[in-house]
DNA sequence: AGTTGTCAAGCTAGT
DNA sequence: ACTAGCTTGACAACT
């Protein structure tokens, strides 16, 4: 079991840096991917020193990279620094995901959405690849909008994902949602692509169709393979007084030793906390374990 | 130095 | 009709 925390660390001041389209330059751009490169060197060694094995890498290491406007090839430029970044991942055996933004839509009804969607993940595949990263390293997204069609909806994002190159389908994950796509949904789609599903309990608390978390993990596990590495899930609990779904602030250790008691000893899970406060929480959540 | 409007991209639910 | 929230706030222009 790896816990793990999202992109930025708050304690050793890593966060990300970008700049706006109207800024954009080649130095400017060298500036940002030379800081954020540097950046996740220092989280991985805070990490190898803190006892985490899991880490979201941000998907803005490399500001506009799948804009029209990106004429620079910075994968030749920081080809040699991605690979020493994948060298300490793999000696560390560490594991590494990427959630990409919300715009990212395999089942967009309009192609060019689609399109846009199969450069972002290019993108991301293109940074797997220059850290030498197998297929356990996963690129997680939501399954995509309904556009007041529910099955066509589904159809449409197995028909398109039967489409993706094989690069892009070794890493891509569906995770279930609190509005749209529930676990059973997932399972749906499952069934048709043998995409592994990451389960996210505050959005299965928000919706689901009776499952218990026992219940969930028992149908989500099979779903990921021995090339696709033990179960990635999320973690996170309700921010109080805020619309369902939203992500807390920092941890509720009472809640998450409930979850942790059903989840350990029946699960072989990686655990990404999705907590507004990052890295203190999951330093809580390890000190618990 | 601190505050505020804005930022490539989409969708859903709540007001 | 508008906005919060989502992957992750950070940039840039103002006071």
């Amino acid at each position: 079991m790896k816990l793990g925390y999202p992109c930025m660390n708050y304690t050793i001041g890593c966060k990300i840096s970008t700049f706006k389209l109207q800024s954009f330059s080649e130095e400017r751009l060298v500036d940002s991917i030379t800081t954020n490169l540097n950046n996740l060197e220092k989280i991985l060694l805070y990490n190898k020193e803190n006892g985490f094995g899991f880490l979201r890498v941000s998907s803005d290491l490399i500001p506009f990279a799948s804009h029209s406007i990106m004429n620079i090839d910075w994968s030749k430029k920081f080809k040699d620094h991605f690979e020493k970044i994948g060298d300490i991942i793999k000696e560390n055996n560490f594991r590494i995901s990427f959630h990409p933004g919300q715009f990212v839509l395999i089942n967009s009804p309009k192609i060019d959405i689609f399109e846009a969607t199969v450069r972002e993940l290019e993108y991301h595949v293109k940074m797997l690849d220059l850290m030498n990263l197998d297929t356990t390293a996963k690129i997680q997204i939501h399954v995509g909008g309904v556009y007041g069609d529910m099955e066509a909806a589904k159809s449409r994002f197995i028909d398109r994902y039967h489409s993706l190159n094989q690069k892009i389908k070794n890493h891509l994950v569906i995770e279930n949602d609190e509005k749209s796509f529930s676990l059973q949904d997932c399972l749906d789609i499952h069934s048709e692509t043998n995409i592994p599903i990451i389960f996210d309990n505050l959005h299965h608390e928000v919706k689901n169709n009776g499952e218990t978390l026992t219940e969930a993990m028992q149908l989500v596990q099979p779903t990921w393979t021995s090339k696709d590495g033990v179960p990635m899930v999320d973690y996170s609990s309700q921010q109080e007084n805020s619309v369902a779904g939203k992500h807390c602030d920092t941890i509720d250790l009472t809640h998450f030793e409930g979850y942790l008691s059903e989840i350990l000893n029946q699960f072989d899970v990686d655990i990404m906390f999705e907590i507004k406060d990052k890295e203190l929480s999951a330093l809580q959540a390890l000190k618990l374990i």
